[in-house]
DNA sequence: AGAGTCTTCCAAAGCGCTTTGGCTTTTTCG
DNA sequence: CGAAAAAGCCAAAGCGCTTTGGAAGACTCT
């Protein structure tokens, strides 16, 4: 069943059909009341391929999977994707991965948007000046960034949360508990998330007169087997940090073992804080000993990031709006006073 | 640069433009290269908007996303999606998520078949006798399952791993080593590869002339906290099991702590082997005591189902194979002999 | 040489939708 | 009441590609 069909049996003009299909006011409202009602008598749906080729809309929203051998997708990914096809769903979006040489992903991007794929993109992962942000700026798509980049001459709209703040936060509980020397292991440090983090802690240091040694902060990927090596090394040096920020649950699993292989504890001898991106399959008050964390739901982040771009899209929303989501900083079992 | 344009400047049809770059036979191939030469050098790339509503290929490959509020993405998605974007990328392949109710994909699978929004799908985590795949084997769209359902009155086309293989030689070396009172925490066993995997066991048990009792078996989400309440179950009853079988590694995590909290050891007085889909986050050789276990990638699957979808797509594949990957085992610290 | 066969190319008809420009008919208002 | 404005509808022109049905010229064969 197609418009013209539909058309024919209604004895009107695709162009009437088709306007009272899509909301336009020049068509009287009983004759729409009679189209809406035998489009949906006869299930009509409008061909998409058709619409996108005279409308360029797609009704998608796209993004580049940077992959390869050696490239590991990041497993906050799907829990970010609940969130966003969640939202999306209940919007008809669809969402369209566009996998693309980790090394190279601007021939992607320049692609998606020649050739119409998508009517907006979100860009996750951002380090400062990121080039995938200028460039979809200067390609001039709609877009969100998950996170933030920094060092631009313009602005750009952004969902991020406060990993500043929240860094800065659990160091400064971390000093009052009287430590003095804190660890930080970090992911890629490359990436903006981390700098921010990184800065949160120093600037808790500093603001007591103490300082972030350079032997004791860390940029790792983010697995287990990293957090486990960071940990044996930051312990076994002298001058042993007695509290560790960390920037990952998952390499949360790696301290927690590091540190009962030394025959240590937590908290007795190392406090641990580390950052809950929320897994349903990975809970810090499971942890043997409950881990203290900065909490902040990346599935939400998800989903926000989805209305953005259905409310860019749709012209709804404009402007280089950036949004910074405070972070929970949530107490357990994992930190103590710092040993004496 | 449009066809048309092209064209003009060739001094050509659009039609004959048209087959040269498409590579039909009917065209001198003097002016093949020509009108190559030309695209190149003007950037030529034709819409595919345009192409996929004369031809109807999409050049994207369509997944059906289950989401709702309560709905978890398997965080084993991102790896497996890891394999698939690698081979999709070479090939020029997108992947479109579908967002759906999880109680209602129906409705977007007849939707994604009807506009003709993909050239092919592919369905994961399938149960015995699924819906999904009776649906779109009537729908008509080539596909490919990962995982396997039965008891269809027609074959299809899937790529599997040999589950009740890879579980019932963790069992035997269990029982070989002396265990008798073997446990099964597995998934949720309305999804066949948890079948298989009990089947697998229990047929090791039967030739030894032993059972799993009813009480010994778990099905239940993949998450770590579901690992340890299993494991406090099953060691707390009297007629504790000596031996566990795990569906995956993140339960083992869970697996550990429990034992540990109980004061017990691996492999002192549990056995513990578990499946690994090999995440590059979590390697089953740095659980505190390295983890036997059935070790299939996840991410190779990925990369199978990818090339086996284009094949099919491209008419270079047909009927209705369906392939059994083998299972390796692999023995480290996490089983001994039987406690006596 | 004439008939038949390839080879090589083209004009034009879709694919199914949106949108422009215009044409009636009805309503409004001085 | 008549002119101007508004309402309601339509025919047709795209959007940019593929593909059908020829046609012209070159080649083969008897």
């Amino acid at each position: 069943m197609n418009l013209k069909q539909l058309a024919h049996m209604l004895a009107l003009s695709q162009t009437t059909v088709s306007r009272a299909l899509n909301g336009y006011p020049e068509v009287n409202e009983e004759t729409r009341r009679r189209v809406m009602d035998a489009a949906k008598r006869h299930g009509y749906r409008p061909n998409p391929s058709a619409r996108r080729l005279a409308t360029g809309k797609t009704g998608m929203i796209g993004y580049v999977l940077p992959t390869g051998a050696s490239v590991d997708i990041d497993p906050h990914f799907v829990e970010f994707l609940s969130g966003l096809g969640d939202y999306a769903r209940s919007h008809e979006l669809d969402l369209v991965l566009s996998p693309a040489d980790a090394d190279d992903q601007e021939t992607t991007y320049r692609r998606i948007v020649a050739n119409r794929q998508v009517d907006a993109v979100y860009i996750s992962s951002p380090r400062p000046v990121d080039r995938r942000v200028a460039l979809v700026n200067t390609l001039g798509i709609p877009f969100i960034v998950h996170g933030r980049s920094e060092g631009f001459d313009f602005d750009y709209a952004f969902t991020d949360i406060d990993n500043e703040g929240a860094f800065h936060e659990a160091a400064r509980l971390l000093i009052q508990l009287g430590h003095r020397r804190l660890a930080l292991i970090n992911g890629d440090d490359r990436e903006t998330f981390a700098i921010h983090r990184e800065r949160g802690v120093r600037r808790a240091l500093a603001a007591s007169g103490l300082t972030l040694s350079e032997r004791h902060v860390c940029s790792v990927d983010m697995t287990e087997e990293n957090g486990y090596r960071a940990t044996r090394r930051l312990l076994e040096e002298g001058d042993a940090p007695t509290a560790i920020a960390c920037s990952s649950l998952i390499m949360a699993l790696g301290v927690v073992r590091a540190v009962r292989d030394l025959g240590l504890s937590i908290p007795g001898d190392v406090s641990l804080i580390a950052h809950d991106d929320v897994f349903p399959w990975l809970r810090p008050e499971n942890f043997s000993v409950p881990l203290s964390t900065t909490r902040s739901s990346i599935r939400l982040a998800g989903a926000r990031v989805a209305e953005r771009l259905a409310a860019r899209i749709s012209g709804l929303e404009e402007g280089a709006r950036g949004e910074v989501w405070p972070v929970d900083l949530v107490v357990r079992g994992s930190v103590a006073g710092a040993p004496v």
